[in-house]
RNA sequence: GGAGAGGUUGCCGAGCUCGGUUUAAGGCGCCGGUCUCGAAAACCGGUGUGGGUUUAUUCUCACCGUGGGUUCAAAUCCCACCCUCUCCGCCA
């Protein structure tokens, strides 16, 4: 949600960031309505105050022992007339609501401008591996491997759900504690754990809904969805709550799975573990105060990083152009792990600065002291990573001649120090 | 799932029986002041949130878990729902 102030005072700001977005909002028709919406509140608050009046005249006649006949008249007509206003606005209302709650955040000055094909390239790390030997595929090599049953997920659910199995099993369970352990020791986040089913307040104050509903599971017998990302459940533990400026900054952890319909993207990339309605991530969740969200977002995406770097993976860092930005976020880096078997850079991150925008619609605030007002914090989230991808980039760059994989040195402690998956 | 108790403006907490000087008491916290070398304590004063309006002062509306209803008037009465706690039942 954006200050609605902003709307009426600087439309042109959010207007050139809705083109930057190619975002087809009709600004001018809201703000068509919004004018609608206060001279409409402003009828309605005029003949409350007058009912308040007549309310306390009444009463002082009562008191009195005077008649209150002809107050108690004109306040019976007052009440039909407000009744039918009162009505006429609240379905105003709901309107005006549903519809701001589809206008996107406003795109940071530093984020490039255009679709996809605008992403730049901030940074690189590592090198591809130098293969002699024909590289296989993540599929072939858990296969093989005895990793991943791939018909297993399906028979138990569905197309593009999977079994980890053995090794694959321990893997993905290595990754998530040692991608925990880093952030907890080493970057200073606290971890929680949280629900996966959460309600319908709680996707909308993240953004996901009313937008990406078709693309989330819903259980309609309770108002409760599967979350998409652990951001959800996260973010919304300090959703109406007022925090104390010296609580702030807070980092979060949180593992968990994640929950994706992918509607519409069947076909698209969905080979192997590319895109699954199921899959575990790490995610980092930061409440921070609005001057320092900047500097935030640098750190969080070193923090992602470094997962890479400590298993020594190539990857790159691209900051996503504006009409790639999801729909809450003011700025997005994505981190991208290459993987030889396929040839390709697999996104295992991004990492948003959402401003305020989803502490207004969560109503996330701390008291400054400076102003002595209430603020919206800043909310920051990433992966710190998303396990199929990584999991991936891991069996085809560490892939040996015979078949077998060598376990990233990082990781071998949880596999009582065994150097290697082999057949 | 059943029974009982409860949900009040940052926090605690009165008010609900009997609807109307409650624009929600009081305390804590916070802000300012007196005192002090400084601080603490004490004392004095101020201090709910959100919306609309206004250059501003102002004025005004809404909010006592949520949504309805009764009434000239609802924190207070009625209905439904949500949540919390205690006990019982069931159960990993």
């Amino acid at each position: 949600m954006l200050d609605i102030k902003i709307l009426r005072n600087n439309p042109e700001i959010v207007k050139e960031s809705l083109i930057k977005r190619n975002d087809k909002f009709d600004l001018d028709a809201f703000l068509a309505l919004d004018n609608i919406w206060r001279n409409k509140l402003s009828e309605l608050e005029t003949l409350s105050a007058r009912q308040n009046i007549l309310a306390q005249e009444t009463q002082l006649l009562i008191k009195d022992k005077k008649d209150p006949k002809s107050k108690i008249e004109e306040s019976k007509q007052l009440k039909s007339q407000l009744a039918e206003l009162e009505k006429d606005f609240a379905q105003l209302d709901i309107d005006y609501k549903a519809k701001l709650d589809w206008l996107p955040n406003i795109v940071h000055s530093s984020v490039p401008v255009g679709d996809e094909s605008k992403n730049e390239l901030v940074s690189q790390y590592g090198e591809k591996p130098d293969f002699k030997f024909k590289a296989k595929d993540h599929v072939t090599l858990a296969e093989e491997l005895n990793m991943v049953d791939f018909k297993a997920g399906t028979k138990l659910t569905g197309t593009n759900f999977v079994t980890y199995t053995g090794d694959g099993a321990t893997l993905e369970r290595a990754l998530i504690n040692f991608m925990l352990d880093l952030h907890i020791k080493e970057h200073g986040y606290r971890e929680v754990s949280v629900p996966f089913l959460v309600n319908s307040k709680t996707m909308r104050a993240t953004g996901q809904l009313p937008k990406l509903k078709d693309d989330m599971y819903n259980m309609s017998d309770d108002d409760f969805y599967l979350i998409p990302t652990a951001e959800v459940p996260v973010t919304n533990l300090k959703r109406d709550v007022l925090l104390d400026e010296s609580e702030l900054p807070i980092y979060n952890v949180c593992a968990t799975p994640c929950f994706r319909r992918e509607a519409g993207s069947y076909g698209k990339d969905t080979k192997g573990l590319m895109r699954l309605h199921q899959f575990d991530k790490v995610e980092l969740v930061k409440f921070v105060k609005p001057g320092t969200s900047y500097d935030e977002l640098e750190q969080l995406l070193e923090n992602a990083c470094k997962v890479l770097e400590l298993l020594k993976l190539p990857y790159r860092v691209v900051a996503l152009a504006s009409g790639d930005l999801s729909f809450a976020a003011a700025k997005c880096y994505d981190i991208e792990v290459y993987s030889p078997g396929i040839d390709k850079w697999l996104e295992v991150s991004s990492c948003s600065n959402f401003e305020d925008f989803q502490a207004r619609r969560g109503n996330i605030k701390y008291k400054d002291s400076k102003t002595g007002k209430r603020e919206f914090v800043h909310t920051l989230n990433g992966s710190g990573l998303a396990l199929p991808r990584l999991f991936t980039a891991i069996l085809e760059n560490y892939q040996q001649e015979d078949g077998g994989v060598v376990i990233p040195e990082v990781l071998r402690g949880y596999f009582c120090g065994h150097e290697r998956f082999s057949r």
